[in-house]
DNA sequence: CACTTACGTAAGTGTCAACTAAAATATTAA
DNA sequence: TTAATATTTTAGTTGACACTTACGTAAGTG
């Protein structure tokens, strides 16, 4: 959980997740957007976001493309909602439980 | 705005903000409650918090209390809601669809 | 006033992670 | 096979930051 939080708060690999924010980008082309970062300081900030979940990497050709994992920001997302009004967290959380028994929205 | 979320991301400060997360506790408090880190460091780490912007202080006689700061919260919480579109969701899916098209490897 | 309590701040140290250069790996094409 | 391309991995350096000890400061007590 706190390995996600890392990932995100450094200032490069933050950056990267900006420019994959639309659509997806070799690696190549990633760090060619970088000018004074070099392409193995890319690849290796790649691997940290991909083992925090934040990211999916993909192979094509001799190219590996990576794209945002919307799960991996959903997962701080609710983290921080737990913090920022706790109470309301859990009656989401028991709400939602319900939600789910019913198997029909609200 | 990184400067929040690497606040977060330390794990003695993550701690620390789950020890007031109900309510506020005086810097002894907090401090007293690890075993392995003395009392200066986790002065030095409510000092990041609340520079933050995730903790508010308060002096209570000699003590100062610390409490959290829900808008710091929600900052964070604003951002990633930014990363986490709904339109992503359809890049996914063109993705994937792409991927299945190349079968096999080795 | 002196003394104690409850802190923060300063200065110095050690560790870890971000970085670079060089080597290794994987894929495609001749 | 050899070469070219795209990228990761390895090895090693360095700077940032989390930590400790020592000191400083503000508020309460006798």
């Amino acid at each position: 959980m706190l390995e996600t939080i890392q990932a995100l708060a450094e200032p490069t690999r933050f950056s990267i997740l900006r420019m994959i924010r639309w659509e997806e980008k070799s690696a190549g082309e990633i760090a060619g957007r970088f000018k004074n970062i070099t392409r193995p300081a890319v690849s290796q900030h790649l691997g940290v976001l991909r083992k925090a979940g934040l990211v999916t990497e993909r192979r094509a050709g001799t190219s590996r493309m990576y794209r945002l994992r919307p799960e991996g920001f959903a997962e701080i997302k609710a983290l921080l909602e737990d913090f920022w009004d706790p109470r309301l967290a859990k009656l989401k959380a028991v709400a939602e439980k319900d939600e789910k028994q019913r198997g029909r929205k609200k």
